[in-house]
Formats: C-alpha cells, structure tokens, sequence
RNA sequence: CGGGGCAUGGCGCAGUCUGGUAGCGCAUCUGGUUUGGGACCAGAGGGUCGCAAGUUCGAAUCUUGCUGCCCCGACCA
C-alpha cells in the first residue's frame, strides 16, 4: 500500500481524552476514532490488525476443532426469559423494541441463542461432543466505558460454547480451549497466564481467566513466577488426545485473580523469591457451567440407555478487540506501537527518503513489486515529507520491518534495515534487498 | 449511580476571574528555498467558542437549565 494513497491520519499531540498509553497510541496510530463512549471506528490500519488477530483465533479454535458459525448481534428477549437471564442481566444489556413493540436485546453473550439452536437440531448422544463458535460484536452497557478499546461498550468477541454429554467429556471440551488459548495467546506474542477465576453470573464451578500481565491492568493478580516462562504446546498437538497432562502442568502453580485470592495458600505454596503480585488484563475467560442453561432450555439428548439428560456445557471468550489494547500495553516504546510480528497491519515499511529522485524511486519500487510478489505486505511511504518526519511515523505505527532507501545509500550500492523492536539497523546491498524478508 | 473535571478550527491549548474586532502551536493548501532523524520563508483556507434560554447597547466571557466527554469508586471480555 501507497502511503500517498492511504487513510492513516497521525496525530502528534495526544488527544487529551486517552489516558492509558495503548489508548493514546491507537489514536495517535490512526487505528482507531471513537464515535461515542466506550463505541469507536476501527480505521484502515486498526481494521488490519483486528482481522490479523482474528484470523489466528480463528485458526486456534479451528484446530482445537471447535466449528465456526455466526449469529445475530440482536436476539429476542423471550430465549432469555426462558433461561431466566432477562431480569439477572440488569442494565448491562441493551434492551430494544421493535416497531410491533417486541422486546429485542442486543446480545452481551451467546448461551441462549446456541442453545437454542443446537437443542431443536441435536437429540442424540451420538452427535456429542460438538464446540460451536462465532467471532461477533457485542454490546455491554458498561457503567463507565474507559481506557478505549480496554473496555468499550461495543466489542468484538470470539465466544465458543461446548456442548457435552457427561460432566467428564465437559472437562476434556474445556481443557481443548484451555490449550488452544494458551496456543492463540502465544501466537499473538503475549505472555497469557491462566488463573483460577469466578465465574461471574454466567455461573458454574471451572473457569480460568487468561490473564497478560500489565500495569496499567484493571486486575490485581498473584502467581508462582515460573508460569510466565511454562512452555506452550507446538501445532503438531493432538487434539483429540488428553489434554489434561498439559492443563495440569499449567494449573499446577498458584495463580489466581484478587477475587479468588488465598494469601495463606498463596505463601505456603509459593516459594517468597518466586511470588508474583502484579496487575493484569484479562485477554480470556472460560467457563464450565454443566447444565445451567440445558436445564431451563430443555436441551437435552437420548443417551445410550435412551434416557433424556441435559447436555454439559461450557462457554469460552476472547475479547478481540481488547486484545489490539492489550498487545499494545505488551509491546511499545516512547515511540510508538512495537507489533508483534503475527499481527502486524503491514510486514515491512518501506521509506523513500527522496520521493522525486529516479534512482531512489525506482530501487523502491523495484523491492516494492518483489516482496510483495513474494507474499509480503508493504506499507510503502513515498510522499514527499521530510525523512525525520517519515522515521516518526514509521515508529509510531510500529511496523517490525522498515526498508530504507536514499540516494547516499544507493550511490553505495546499499539501503539500510531497521528492525523496530530492537533498533537494530544494518546496511544491505542492494542486490541482496529481496533476502531480508 | 455517587464524587471530581472538561467542552474554543482536524489535534493540543490561551482567552473566561475583570463582557467590547476569536487567537497561538501543530496539521492542511499555495509559492519558493530545502531534503539521511519530526525543515525554513512568504501567503491562504478552516471555528455561529457543546446546546438552549436569560441579563446587557453588546456574551466565548455573567446567570439558569440541558447535553456530551474524561477521571476516581461500585460492575465487567
């Protein structure tokens, strides 16, 4: 992509309304502009991230064998009635009529709606288990919206519902998400913890939080030290296989969130050079919550005797769009955005430092043409501003890779690399230019 | 919802106390000089000062009401 061409609008000066850093870099960035509280625009460059982060959800939960679907953002108030979650929910939920006066609920969460869906199609235990998913917008009403995309009354969720038919084979659903959370987490360059967590008023007895560590967090937690470093399972893990050697390993050692604190238990199960208090933000949540809506919904299936029992259940949530926030609050300098290379809006920006000059112009084009021919993407800055400016932008928006190219560099046969997280710089040959991909 | 604060061009701000031609920096546009780490000179465009009512010869400025946004707290992916 042409800078020229684009639509990133930079701010130098920090809009005085942003008050965490990753806030203020996503609008400084032109990721983002917000519409009103906690509801924003993702602008080009923030769209890009976002569907980059989507996609290795996507694939995480694909390969853990979870099934994607989509449904509707509005849902109707009598489903919710049914689960008795219509007067529980309380102001957070946005509730709407329709022009024959129904009662319609912009959906904060799923369970209803896929329960409805799978009880009127699946009837026997033959058809179990099954983990249904949809990436979708959300919509909360936050009492107080704050720190941007952090927590935003409008946010993009994946939210995946696992439907099982013992308590057992529940647990072996839920320890799938636990691994590929720990997967998709990993993938996007962050650190997750999963920690022992309350199970809010979605209910149930088995949930962890996955937890980033951040000061700027909105959580207090506490853990054994030596979880930040656990290894994280390959691609080449089996799925169908147990899993819980690999969860245990993970809840082995003290983590929990303030709500779910035991300082005893903490000091007599930690060493004291090895505890952790911190701040974290809480990047993903899952639950176990067996047939609290299976009962009330009546979703139930013939077992192998052909009796009738309600199905396990569990629900498991990443907040999307959070997560542009979070990696942000993870990976930065004074700078700027310092992208992880798996979610980057762009592989590699390429600065022109003599837009006009032919020599200068066609070596960029030469490497614009060929890496992207070579899968690459390209954020290619050839207007005429001032390279100082070029460089600022550049590390604003924080692409891993910049390509710089000039006339005094060419005259020497070279152009210089700069990769953003370390500051490294190197000088290439122009002939070598296409191997620094 | 309780407490605190803010609202003046795209962004950051001054002006409000003490009413009298709406300003500054950045950004944008034009011309020129420049060009290897946020250039310089000259010029230009862009704001019914959040909304409404009131006081006044006259309101960004004073009064009243409202709205929006931000921060702290309780609540939450």
């Amino acid at each position: 992509m042409r800078l020229s061409q684009y639509f990133l609008p930079i701010l130098k000066d920090t809009p005085k309304e942003a008050e965490i850093l990753s806030h203020q870099l996503m609008l400084r960035a032109g990721l983002i502009r917000q519409s009103s509280a906690g509801i924003y625009s993702w602008l080009p460059m923030g769209h890009r991230v976002l569907q980059n982060i989507t996609q290795i959800v996507r694939e995480e939960q694909d390969r853990a064998g979870a099934l994607e679907m989509l449904m509707p953002t509005l849902q109707s108030a009598d489903l919710w009635r049914e689960s008795g979650r219509y007067d529980d929910y309380g102001k957070e939920m946005l509730r709407i009529k329709d022009r024959h006066d129904r009662d319609l609920l912009y959906g904060p969460t799923n369970e209803e709606l896929i329960t409805d869906i799978f009880r009127a199609s699946v009837t026997s235990y033959k058809d179990l288990p099954r983990n249904l998913y949809h990436i979708q917008w959300k919509f909360r009403d936050e009492i107080r919206p704050r720190f941007g995309v952090m927590r935003g009354r409008e946010f993009l969720m994946k939210d995946a519902y696992s439907f099982d038919l013992t308590e057992e084979d529940a647990r072996a659903s839920y320890n799938r998400m636990f691994v590929a959370y720990l997967r998709t987490f990993h993938r996007l360059g962050l650190k997750a913890i999963p920690m022992a967590a309350e199970t809010g008023p979605i209910g149930g007895d088995l949930s962890h939080e996955f937890i980033i560590l951040a000061n700027t967090g909105e959580s207090e937690v506490f853990c054994h030290q030596d979880l930040i470093d656990l290894s994280i399972p390959d691609e080449t893990i089996d799925f169908q296989s147990d899993l819980s050697p690999v969860v245990a390993k993970w809840t082995g050692k003290y983590a929990a969130t303030s709500d779910m604190h035991d300082a005893a238990k903490f000091e007599a199960e930690v060493p004291e050079d090895k505890r952790m208090s911190a701040r974290g933000i809480e990047i993903g949540h899952i639950f176990y919550f067996g047939t609290k809506y299976s009962e009330p919904l009546n979703c139930t299936v013939q077992d192998a005797n052909g009796e009738l029992v309600p199905v396990h259940s569990g629900s498991y949530g990443i907040g999307v769009s959070r997560l542009v926030a979070a990696i942000i609050e993870a990976s930065h300098d004074e700078n700027g955005i310092i992208w992880p290379k798996n979610v980057a809006p762009y592989d590699v920006g390429l600065v022109n430092l003599k837009v006009g000059n032919s020599e200068t112009d066609n070596a960029c084009q030469t490497f614009y043409d060929k890496a992207r021919t070579a899968g690459f993407s390209v954020l290619y800055d050839d207007t005429d501003n001032r390279a100082g400016s070029k460089f600022a932008t550049m590390d604003l928006i924080g692409l891993p890779k910049q390509v710089i190219i000039g006339p005094r560099g060419l005259k020497d046969g070279h152009v210089e690399v700069k990769i953003r997280a370390t500051d490294e710089r190197k000088t290439v040959s122009v002939d070598n230019i296409d191997q620094i991909l």
